[in-house]
This record gives structure tokens, sequence and C-alpha cells, in this order.
DNA sequence: AAGGAGATCAACCGCAGTGGC
DNA sequence: GGCCACTGCGGTTGATCTCCT
């Protein structure tokens, strides 16, 4: 918590007044409370001077997102909301505010503090223990620790990359995380150099393999989706079936009421870049090539509203 | 019971983006 | 185009809480 709201001289449009600092009395926050729900929002200027707050206008926005708004939700995250924020983070990045957008009653300081203070510090202790000298080496049987025989990415290994990135950048944007990738050493590096500004699988084939004879591997969530271990598109490029026997063919589920559909030209990530040629085999040798400058999250997760889950599925 | 260490989380700070003048 | 006010965001701080010794 901050000191107790103290009283700082300093001038702004509301005139030479005292603005408080620190922490919320009860007093102010039902100024504050009553005020927002008679007025509605608007400047928070205004707000903080006609609700006869000797506060600032940035100050009474915090205070109204953060705490105030009758439609948080308080207490402590559900299992279901920590998965939900890890794989979010997984695909955004930092990006507090767009994964709050999508927990309801939830804010970005909220997720924020969480991931900082309890998630950030349970994938430390994951890396901890992997590269310990007796697991140092991502063991591939799956019984002991998930991995999926063919060495398909796994989900623990998922968020250990989603860590490392977040050691080398806190801002994990495509950009960022290019070049991070290109100019930081660091122990576990799953990644080979990148050409040009795309993503090109064909250069790390042994992070594409894929579970064989119906060896699928994924997370079965309580809320009924499935989740293969293969996830978001900024730090997770795995891809599944690309040597499959046969009919392999590539979804994005976006868990429409109409079941899958393909994600179309006019979006960022284009199809034809999943066309594995005739009857959508895959053509081994050809590139997949996600162009990271190209994609839109906005678009990517405009039709996801609670459940963004972006998942593979292999028709078979 | 005391106190030290680590965890938690409310709040602040600085910056970038935007819109109005 | 430049300036200013405002908003929103992410990073950081620091007081308090909790656990451990």
């Amino acid at each position: 918590m901050r000191k107790p709201a103290d009283q700082t001289e300093k001038g702004n449009n509301m005139g030479n007044v005292k603005l408080r600092k620190g922490l919320w009395s009860p007093e102010e926050d039902e100024k504050l409370m009553v005020y927002m729900l008679s007025n509605g929002q608007g400047c928070w200027t205004d707000i903080a001077r006609n609700a006869g707050l000797q506060r600032c206008g940035k100050s009474c926005r915090l205070r109204w997102i953060n705490y105030l708004r009758p439609d948080l939700k308080r207490g402590s995250f559900s299992l279901q909301e920590e998965e939900l924020i890890i794989h979010l983070h997984s695909i955004l990045g930092n990006r507090w505010s767009q994964i709050a957008a999508r927990l309801p009653g939830r804010t970005d300081n909220e997720i924020k503090n969480f991931w900082n203070s309890t998630i950030k510090k349970r994938l430390k202790d994951n890396i901890t223990s992997t590269t310990s000298p007796n697991n140092s080496n991502f063991s591939s049987d799956p019984a002991t620790n998930g991995f999926i025989e063919g060495g398909m990415i796994s989900f623990e290994e998922h968020e250990l990359l989603n860590f490392c990135m977040d050691s080398i950048s806190t801002t994990t944007s495509s950009s960022s995380i290019q070049n991070s990738i290109t100019s930081a050493t660091y122990q576990f590096d799953p990644f080979p150099p990148l050409h040009d500004s795309s993503y090109d699988i064909t250069v790390a084939p042994s992070l594409f393999n894929v579970p064989r004879d119906g060896a699928e591997g994924g997370i079965i969530h309580d809320y009924g989706g499935f989740e293969q271990y293969m996830t978001g598109f900024e730090n997770d490029l795995s891809v599944p079936s690309l040597e499959n026997d046969g009919n392999a063919k590539l979804m994005f589920d976006k868990r429409s009421s109409n079941g899958k559909y393909l994600i179309d030209s006019d979006q960022s990530i284009k199809v034809e870049d999943f066309d594995f040629g005739n009857n959508n085999n895959w053509q081994g040798g050809q590139n997949l090539k996600m162009g990271s400058d190209q994609l839109d999250w906005e678009s990517l997760l405009a039709n996801v509203s609670f459940s963004p889950y972006l998942d593979f599925q292999i028709d078979q």
C-alpha cells in the first residue's frame, strides 16, 4: 500500500488546489462512487472537481477502474482464469488491458500483479526444475512430463519460452521478440536464426514434429475446450501434422457457433500460407511463413469474447 | 513473541496516442 | 503544424500482510 494520502501542492487546470495522493479514504470512495453512478463517465478532470474530490482526474479514473467499478469480480483467480491468462499472455504478451478485456470483472492492474507475483514465479520455478541436471534435455516421455513423442513443443515448454521472452524483453511485441530471438543469447534457445521478417518453420523441423498414431497431446479444460499443445502465434510457432501420413488439414477453431472456420485472407494470417498443396496435404519443404509484422491481434481476437483459444485441428 | 524476508497489491509515474483549438 | 489537455497503458514503487525462523 501507499503511505496515507498526503497533500500535494500542484498546479493544474483546477487551479492551485491541494491534490491528495496516496490511499483513498472511504469517504473519497463514496463520493466518487455516488458521482459515477449518478452521472456516468465523462471527463475525469471534471469528475474529480464535480465530485468534490481533491484528486487529479487520473487518480479518480484509476480508482474507479481498478476498485470501485460495480462489475468488478473480487477475490482470487480461479484455475480457469489462470489458464486463460497464461494462454492470452502467450499470444498477447504484456498487453494487460487486452488480456483484461477478455477476463470479465478483472482489471489489467489485477492481472498484471497476479502475473508478476504468482505466475511468473511459478514459471521461473518450472525453469529451475526443468533445467536441473536431471531434466536438462527435455525428455520426450509423455508419461513423465507431458511431452509428446516426436518432440513437439509442450504446454510447459511453451510457458518456458514465454518466460524466456519475458526475461529478454518486457515488451513482447512481435518486432521486439524477433529482435530478441536474433540478438539475445540465453541458455534455452529453441529458435534458430530467422530470415527476413517472417517466421520460417522449415528451418526448425525438430520443433514441428507431430504426434503420430493418435498420440494426441493437449489439455482438456474444465469448460469443455480442448487445447492441443500448440497455442498462440506470437511466441509459439508449433504446427501440427506437417509430416503426417496424409490428410492432415489445418484449421483454426475460433469456437464459433457453427464449429470451425478458416481465417480468411483478409486477415493477417493468410489461408494460403497454410495450404499444404493438393487436398491440403503438407508438401514437405514448403515454407510456412508468418509475417510477424502483419499479425493483427485485434482482428485475430475480435470474435473471441471469453474463450479465445485458437486451436489447430487435424481432420483425418 | 519478535523480527526478518518475501509476497501482495493499491497507487503513482512516465510515456504515447488522440483530439480540439 | 504546433500546442495543450486528456486518456490509456505498462512499468515500478512501497506500505502492509503473511509466513518462517
